[in-house]
RNA sequence: GUGAUUGUAGCUCAGCUGGUUAGAGCGCUGGUUUGUGGCACCAGAGGUCGCCGGUUCGAACCCGGUCUUUCACCCCA
């Protein structure tokens, strides 16, 4: 007798008609941008074998993958020695497979089985939830969607430029004017830290200035000194710290000039310079781009150009994100395929559309008319009419049980039905519709014909 | 994974230092009105106070555990 309430496991959520017509149209509208611009879809399994997963994300990363227990006796393979060893020792044994992490290392595995059918350069979308067994904060759920774009098989910077240029479309079609797409080029940290006299700690060096934002330069330098640097070097980053953005062309004269002492940091400047060309001669300009020299995403596998987007004035991180790597497949022994990439945060963009009141009236029903009845035959009559609707396109319903007129109206009310056809009897003898506007209360008596005209 | 935090009606929340039958607003159902929704008025339904255990004559309230929520760290979308 005791049935347990039902709930949903911790860090996922349901989406209701609601949620799901704005989720639709934010991803129709990223879609319709992607097939814009050439990319084709892919899908690939919720599940991937274990081997294919594990390693690429990290220690960390592997402890925030799902696991899928082997069906069957799962513990038939598992010996007393092993579980003495503890649970990673066992892993294997118990489970072989695991949910996607992400949709790039799927994507990776695809090329790869593929190479030969592929046509490069490649440019695929993909939209897909993955899963991590992440603990979950606001924004942060253990399912959620990812929807990326990546081109493999050339390394042409127009399709960074071209990148730029769908980001922008996508957060003008949203009604969005407050966003900033910052961008950098991964050499050019590469550069920064032969400058600074730390070359080839670049990696620890993005780390620390990855936080500048949220705890300041004075901890950040704290972090490079735990870190091993010397407080030389930390000195010769505070003036780059310190500048504030004064225009894309004024930042990259201070850098190529800052830079020029290092061969891969020009080679980053060039690069960042001829993105901005690219997207000029594709009729884009860079209002709402931020050469930002001290953006550092992802380092693990980025080698160019570095993206971030962030809306200005919400409280929700980074909404999209992307770059250049240079080596996608070869953990799948297939070397030097260098591709870029990106992706939209959809759970995020939908916060950020929420909080910012941009959603247009999708909570309208798409039904546009109700046949409303006094009784078992009315409704019979309503139902002949409701087919001719149909047949004429018109996206309607009938309600389908016997109930007070107040009732029906209130259905319709509720799902934001704008018109209504009542059924009685003298409507049955006459021929005649009565055809009510919902919003205005305005009620006339007309054809068929005139009611399709009504709607048109 | 570490440290905090939250949970009372469908929703948003009251509920005093532990003390009878746990409240409000909104929503819901019905009626005023057996062919006309939104407004108004009237009536009604709905809660094992997250769950399990403990302390107590007595627990929504105190204690322990567990799940859930939110937050910081870690990491990230």
């Amino acid at each position: 007798m005791s049935i347990s309430k039902p709930s949903i496991p911790k860090g996922t959520r349901d989406f209701g008609p609601t949620e799901m017509a704005r989720r639709n149209y934010i991803l129709e509208t990223i879609k319709d941008t992607f097939r814009l611009f050439g990319f084709q879809q892919l899908e690939t399994p919720a599940m991937e074998n274990l081997t294919t997963l594990t390693g690429k994300y990290g220690d960390e990363g592997d402890q925030l993958l799902f696991k899928i227990l082997n069906s069957g006796d799962f513990l038939k393979q598992v010996t007393v020695e092993d579980f003495a060893q503890g649970a990673s020792a066992m892993l294997p044994k118990v489970s072989e497979k695991g949910l996607r992490y992400d949709l790039t290392v799927p994507f990776a595995r695809f090329v790869v089985m593929n190479r030969n059918e592929l046509v490069f350069p490649f440019k695929r979308f993909q939209i897909q939830p993955v899963w991590r067994a992440d603990r979950p904060q606001r924004g942060r759920y253990r399912e959620f969607y990812q929807c990326d774009a990546d081109v493999v098989g050339t390394d042409s910077l127009v399709c960074e430029a071209e990148i730029l240029l769908m980001i922008k479309r996508v957060f003008t079609a949203f009604g969005l004017t407050d966003y900033t797409i910052k961008v950098n080029n991964r050499k050019i940290l590469t550069g920064l830290a032969e400058v600074i006299g730390v070359p080839g700690k670049e990696q620890e060096l993005c780390v620390a200035i990855d936080k500048l934002d949220k705890i300041g330069w004075e901890k950040v330098k704290e972090e490079l000194l735990n870190r091993g640097f010397s407080g030389e070097a930390a000195e010769k980053l505070a003036p780059m710290v310190a500048r504030q953005p004064d225009g894309n062309a004024a930042t990259v004269v201070f850098f190529s000039e800052l830079m020029a002492g290092s061969e891969i940091g020009t080679k980053g400047v060039s690069e960042l310079v001829e993105v901005f060309e690219l997207l000029n001669t594709l009729g884009g300009d860079d209002s709402f781009i931020q050469f930002d020299p001290m953006l550092a995403r992802g380092l693990s596998y980025y080698t160019g150009a570095i993206f971030e987007v962030k809306v200005n004035n919400v409280q929700i991180g980074s909404v999209s994100g992307g770059g250049r790597y240079d080596n996608l497949t070869g953990v799948f022994g297939l070397p030097d395929v260098s591709g870029v990439g990106f992706s939209f945060g959809v759970d995020r963009i939908y916060d950020v559309l929420n909080e910012l009141d941009l959603f247009q009236d999708l909570s309208q029903s798409p039904v546009r008319l109700m046949i409303a009845h006094f009784g078992e035959e009315e409704m019979r009559y309503g139902l002949r009419i409701l087919s001719k609707l149909r047949n004429a396109g018109i996206s309607s319903e009938i309600y389908p049980e016997q109930a007070k007129i107040k009732k029906q109206f209130a259905y319709a009310d509720r799902k934001h039905i704008p018109y209504a056809i009542i059924v009685g009897s003298e409507e049955m003898k006459s021929g005649k519709i009565t055809f009510k506007n919902l919003k205005t209360g305005n009620q006339e008596t007309l054809d068929f014909d005139q009611v399709l005209a009504r709607l048109a």
